[in-house]
DNA sequence: ACACTGTTCAAACGCCTGTTTGAAGCGGAT
DNA sequence: ATCCGCTTCAAACAGGCGTTTGAACAGTGT
């Protein structure tokens, strides 16, 4: 039952680093200490395999600090979108060199058909949270429409510090590193509160 | 003279399509109507054709409308500025499907060795340009941090009807297509300009 | 001692890849 | 007609890939 487990931890590893392509099944059976026919026999595929892979590092990813939600404190919700926002940040700052964030990336680029379950499973959950917190900031006056544009702007302010990692390391020196989380979490809790502030909101919706 | 432009553009759908490690050199040259050994020809590699397909899809992405600039209409810099973010939503959301945003998306998950020429030539005058625009919306009241992040989230919140179109896509049915650009940049715009507005903005720098 | 089940292993099998090769075709200059 | 670069082509090459195979090796219950 080892074997099975060290290809698992291995596979991720791999193919965070070159992805699916790239990552061979003898790289990864190297690197477990196993035979290169162990992939086949405990997981059918190299494809069964990766998706193994994705599940169980999306899964592992979550294991750190839990994520705020709105029933923890339904009296201030503002507090409670503030704390979502900084949660998210550092999860993506902080999974930014690690293997999931890179799978994540990846499978952003390319999508395979596990990206479905983990649209589903993982990342549907999230989505909806900061939808219920972003309706209670704003007073539960935003139309559906305009509630999802706000979700999805706050998700886009954190999401490019972790996949325009790349393009933002060469265009200015002075990275975005974890260390930065609070700042940058701070600047978008900040726009993202003056937005749905009531004398802003019910101008549009 | 022919045979090496017909290779570039059928590698350009190929590896926008598949990705360069993907992209076999035999699908180019049968679209291409080539034979296998003319990418070794033409090309001294594969990676080098690749390295031409960057650059040649890259330049030939700008050639829609033309950016917005501050220098057009320095009177009224925020005017500008929702021009800019309509420009860059429209040129996102319509190269969603195409090859060029699909390369770039590469790219940016799996940075190469051309990715620096591609920063340093194509994206720095862009990015350089919305700092630009972002400053004068604000009075100039910025501090160069804080501008970076407004600009940054800016980005963001564009990039992100790109880079997470295929989460989108599985969270929400109603999509979020080129159909939807003019709505999308007035949300961000209308954001932007709020959180740029002198009565918010000094309250940071 | 035996058989049975689950696991590991070295070796090989096809297949597909990028690349090379050497001959063949071509158009213009001598 | 003969040569000459430049370009194309079918064929083959060498290497890496995922996968399969069949034997060896454990344990465990009988």
């Amino acid at each position: 039952m080892s074997t099975k487990e060290d290809i698992l931890n291995a596979a991720v590893v791999v193919f965070a680093e070159h992805g699916f392509q790239r990552g061979t099944v003898r790289d990864i059976c190297e690197r477990a200490g196993a035979n290169v026919a162990a992939v086949n026999y405990h997981f059918h595929d190299k494809a069964t395999l990766y998706a193994e892979v994705l599940q169980h590092a999306y899964r592992n990813a979550g294991v750190g600090e839990p994520m705020p939600t709105l029933d923890q404190r339904p009296d201030c919700p503002a507090e409670q979108l503030r704390g979502w926002i900084g949660w998210y940040v550092r999860r993506l700052l902080h999974s930014g060199g690690t293997d999931v964030g890179r799978l994540m990336a990846r499978e952003m680029a390319e999508p395979s058909e596990a990206l479905d379950h983990l649209a589903k499973g993982a990342v549907q959950p999230v989505f909806m949270e900061l939808g219920r917190l972003v309706d209670a900031a704003s007073g539960g006056v935003l139309a559906e429409r305009s509630l999802k544009l706000h979700c999805i702007a706050i998700i886009g302010q954190c999401l490019v510090f972790h996949t325009g990692r790349a393009m933002l390391e060469r265009l200015e020196p002075p990275h975005f590193g974890s260390e930065h989380a609070s700042e940058i979490a701070d600047h978008i809790t900040q726009w993202a509160l003056l937005s749905l502030s009531p004398s802003n909101t019910d101008a549009e919706a």
